[in-house]
DNA sequence: TTGTATGCAAATTGTTTGCAGTATA
DNA sequence: TATACTGCAAACAATTTGCATACAA
């Protein structure tokens, strides 16, 4: 369990976030993700999805509503190597980094932190305040391993 | 130091990589910059570089030459989630990772390495192929940290 | 000499912006 | 009702491609 449904809406009404129901549909989508343990979406997934039940939902409508989520903290944004780019409902109780697949593009969630490493850079440089970070692992899938 | 600069040629014409002037160039901006351990570059500020000895030099080759490298292990490409995209060249004993200032984009190398996260990762998903990694921690550098 | 690399220009992709209308609070 | 959000279209930036020429091997 991530979050509840309520709870979210609760927090985007306390941020002074219109709720209108394309942002629902995207932050629900989001929450959904999150709670099945998925992969991050694109932007263009994002969209894909909610067209089902908003099919005058633009591109940019989602781009917006990811960029205002995002500044709220709500969402982290995160970029790939093979330039992709991906979106994730943040949530402290459900820390995790990924394994992309250098194959096909396949991201699975991995549940090591490095925290130790962390905490040395936060002693090792006082003067910087530390806010996040990722740890991303390249590789080949089963599928893809044997090329 | 990082590698020899003869080592570097050599390994591109053992690899069948024609040396031309502009490529030689190129690498051995990755080269000094390595040596010098300063933050990866863009492929724009490559090209910036290059043109005080090769004014005719387009982006178009910088971003082909790249590739290149790239493809062959010489260079890491690194994606930040300020969306720039950055190369550096590879090399063993060099292992390193990044600090991004959010304020002001400032990259500087860090030495930690979650080398014990990759080990367990591996042991976890003995099925997947590891290949490389990326850890990249963002906060604030003393100068934006105030505002 | 042969085939790969270059530079130019045009195409492409992903993302952002301006604006007028619409809907939330 | 006031203000923030949406959708459309246009603008944009970064990167890639096609093609004729130049050059490394």
């Amino acid at each position: 369990m991530v979050m509840g449904e309520e709870e979210l809406i609760g927090q985007l009404k306390m941020m002074g976030i219109r709720l209108t129901p394309q942002r629902q549909e995207i932050i629900m989508l989001l929450l959904k993700r999150a709670e099945a343990g998925g992969p991050p979406l694109s932007a263009d997934e994002i969209m894909q999805h909610v067209r089902m039940r908003y099919p005058s939902i633009s591109l940019d409508t989602v781009y917006r509503s990811l960029a205002t989520f995002t500044r709220e903290g709500l969402v982290r944004e995160l970029q790939f190597r093979d330039h992709s780019r991906r979106f994730e409902l943040v949530h402290e109780d459900d820390h995790h980094h990924h394994f992309v697949c250098i194959g096909c593009g396949y991201i699975m969630r991995i549940p090591y932190c490095p925290v130790d490493c962390l905490k040395r850079a936060k002693e090792c440089y006082p003067e910087y305040e530390i806010e996040d970070h990722s740890f991303t692992v390249y590789g080949y899938c089963p599928e893809c391993k044997d090329d």
